[in-house]
DNA sequence: CTACCGGATTTTTTT
DNA sequence: AATCCGGTAG
């Protein structure tokens, strides 16, 4: 290639920077960190450098970019692409990054080659098993506290002994106890959790100084975006990574750490350029996202925070509209009002994808969600682990987990019985204790013709299983889709999905989405084993399910929404106890990562930002009177608009414009005592009393003798005509 | 061994 | 409200 045909592509990578952007893309060597504010074109900054940096000093292969989700590796990879500069560049999550060096260093890991990657619901499973095992009551010893405790303990890189060391009451000491045998557990079944991989891998290049070198040698160049929300162990990895070169470019800021629960330490950040006193900083302070009023709300807001390094975001944008904060009735309202706002949005012309609704917890997502259904309005929610919670998922997961790795006894547990095949408990606590026993894994047992006998009168349908996991076993070297297919059939639970289909054909479909998945995986990666695609599922982040093409409005949690943009940004809940947050009253809340959060929600917006409150919400099934957060007291009162939900809500101005409107007005007079409704769940029903109101409320009678109270506007009620029954 | 019932607990946020 | 667990009955 002609030289200067190199150096115009290198200019054209640098051309259209502002001078802070460029002192960043064309920094190489030695440690750098962008702190770059919301919206100030960061993703722009870090993607030119890493083409910049496979343009001129480095080979593609010799750079690594790690960020925080799946979705937005992929999006880097994609633009880096474009640019024309960094084929072979690795560009992923570090949990992914640590999963495949891992697996590729197996040996000095002292690691089994097949491991699995256990998830929070394995974890689970083997908390309880540990705190069984220990001879505890399991409801004193609850698994979300004992889960999270030595999670933190893994985050702070501390092995159960370290951990028993460093613990002082009695319940720590306790926990200590658990943590070791989950451990043990653990190695037995050959299974990391997420906080493994990480921690496995800091210690491998702590402790294996010739594979850290090699890797060091690989990997030149380290970018590692959203450092603020970096933890001990990925911190540690970063400088292992980096300890000769110190080419490492932190990107980050500290005013968006939200993930403070889950070990991120901010102090990363802060103290980046005490860890490298001869590193370049750059500031990144103009926004390019937001309008003027948006940024202004915003920055008043996040100024607030006491520990926090001042900074002023500015923007030459447009001053656009206020920001509106709307006041509800009730959490039915304010989706009412949400739903009413983007149908209008719609039919001005917005495209769905332009829009997205936040929210704290993923329980606030259901009154949206029916207000646009009723409306009519197609979206989509950020919540790609639900699918893969799914039973019939993790049904089929487990079988093939179990191929992968026959050590893995939580999924070998999970699919022992299902379907059900007269393997009970009584006969699963026997092979069980056979394993103990012999010093095997429950799979050996199982398998073992001689141990089988344990089983006593079962014995036959064990031993049927057991034809069945070695009918399977073969499959693990074919291509994940058609692995799936077989397993998926020859197991039973085709049959047995079919059986219960009778109403519900969803299961079904959910494994043919599946089975599509994997073969998406084998089209993009055709070497890819059943092993890898396993380990690709496994990491897949909420976020990572979020399809902008998919032509429908995005609602998901205010963490899920770090990193993204929208036009159009609702962000709903905003009230005292929710958002900031509060569990209950003697867990302290982090006010400040609150009102990070918060913030985050709202520099997401590029042109109309609408934050909503409602008076009354149902909360663990009771209705509570709420009062509107504190955070809106701090916003701006000159760029805030301030609306009660009915005062001039921007219902149907244009009235007839817009997707077919079937949204939440209803006609009274259709609805009388004596109506025959027909409902999914509670069959056909009678209409017994109404009350009207602003929300038309129904009593209805069904015919298997259920009572239900239905909000008319928005439960999932259909007239029948009386000659439609029989 | 399965099926069903009542009580307890849950979710705050996620790779 | 919904799920999950343990216990009991069949």
């Amino acid at each position: 290639m002609p030289r200067s045909h190199h150096d115009t592509s290198v200019d054209s990578l640098l051309v259209d920077l502002t001078e802070p952007q460029r002192a960043a893309v064309t920094h190489t060597d030695g440690p750098l960190l962008v702190l770059a504010g919301a919206g100030s074109g960061k993703t722009r900054v870090i993607t030119r450098r890493a083409a910049y940096l496979a343009a001129t000093v480095a080979r593609p292969h010799q750079v690594v970019a790690i960020t925080f989700t799946n979705k937005a590796a992929n999006e880097m990879r994609d633009r880096i692409l474009a640019l024309g500069a960094g084929a072979g560049m690795t560009v992923c999550t570090f949990h992914s990054l640590c999963a495949r060096l891992l697996r590729m260093h197996h040996d000095r890991a002292d690691l089994a080659p097949n491991y699995t990657i256990f998830d929070q619901d394995d974890r689970r499973s083997l908390v309880k098993q540990a705190v069984r095992a220990c001879e505890l009551d399991p409801r004193n010893w609850r698994s979300g506290h004992v889960e999270s405790a030595i999670s933190a303990a893994k985050n702070e890189m501390l092995d159960p002994r370290a951990f028993a060391e460093q613990a002082r009451g009695w319940v720590d000491k306790t926990i200590a106890g658990i943590y070791e045998v989950y451990e043990r557990l653990l190695a037995e079944q050959q299974g990391l959790d997420f906080d493994d991989l990480l921690l496995r891998l800091a210690r491998l290049l702590q402790d294996d100084d010739e594979l850290r070198e090699r890797l060091e040698e690989r990997f030149r160049y380290v970018l590692i975006d959203e450092y603020q929300d970096t933890n001990n162990a990925q911190y540690a990895i970063a400088h292992l990574l980096t300890r000769e070169r110190k080419n490492l470019c932190a990107t980050g800021d500290p005013d968006q750490s939200i993930y403070g629960w889950r070990g991120a330490n901010i102090g990363n950040i802060l103290r980046f350029e005490q860890d490298h006193p001869d590193a370049e900083v750059v500031r990144l302070e103009q926004n390019y996202r937001s309008t003027r009023r948006i940024l202004a709300a915003a920055g008043r807001l996040i100024s607030a925070n006491v520990n926090r390094k001042d900074k002023e975001l500015w923007t030459e944008n447009a001053e656009g509209a206020q920001v509106r904060v709307v006041d509800c009735d009730d959490a039915a309202a304010e989706a009412g009002y949400v739903a009413a706002g983007i149908a209008e949005a719609l039919a001005a012309g917005r495209q769905p994808c332009e829009i997205a609704i936040f929210y704290r917890i993923n329980a606030l997502s259901l009154a949206p969600e029916l207000a646009l259904r009723r409306a009519g309005i197609a979206y989509q929610i950020a919540r790609g682990q639900a699918f893969y919670g799914r039973k019939e998922i993790k049904d089929l997961l487990a079988y093939v987990r179990v191929l992968v790795n026959p050590a893995d006894a939580v999924s070998l547990r999970r699919v022992v019985n299902v379907p059900a095949r007269g393997i009970g408990k009584t006969t699963l606590a026997r092979l069980e204790q056979a394993a103990v026993e012999g010093g095997r894994t429950l799979y050996e047992v199982i398998m073992d013709p001689e141990a089988r006998r344990i089983a006593g009168r079962s014995a036959e349908k064990v031993n049927r299983f057991a034809e069945l996991l070695a009918s399977l076993q073969p499959l693990v070297d074919s291509p994940p889709s058609e692995a799936l297919t077989e397993v998926f059939t020859r197991s039973g639970l085709r049959a047995c999905l079919l059986d219960e289909e009778k109403a519900d054909e969803v299961p079904t479909e959910n494994v043919e989405n599946l089975i599509a998945e994997a073969h998406k995986f084998e089209t993009a990666e055709p070497e890819g084993t059943l092993t890898r695609w396993l380990e690709e599922t496994s990491l897949l982040g909420d976020v990572d399910t979020v399809d902008e093409s998919a032509g429908a409005v995005t609602l998901m949690t205010l963490h899920a929404a770090k990193g993204l943009e929208f036009p159009v940004v609702y962000v709903i809940g905003l009230e005292d106890g929710l958002l900031p947050f509060r569990r209950d009253e003697d867990t302290p809340t982090d006010l400040e990562e609150e009102r990070r959060l918060c913030f985050v929600g709202m520099t997401r917006a590029m042109e109309e930002l609408t934050l909503t409150h409602a008076r009354y919400r149902l909360r663990r099934g009771q209705e509570l009177r709420n009062v509107a957060s504190p955070f809106l007291d701090e916003l701006p009162e000159d760029e805030i608009e301030w609306l009660e939900e009915g005062e001039d809500p921007p219902t149907r101005r244009g009235s007839r414009a817009g997707p077919p409107d079937e949204a939440p007005s209803i006609n009274p007079a259709q609805w009388r005592p004596g109506t025959l409704v027909y409902h999914q769940e509670h069959g056909v029903g009678r209409v017994q009393l109404l009350h009207p109101g602003s929300l038309n409320r129904a009593l209805v009678v069904f015919e298997g003798g259920d009572a239900e109270n239905f909000i008319l506007e928005y439960a999932d009620l259909t007239r029948m005509d009386p000659d439609e029954l029989d």
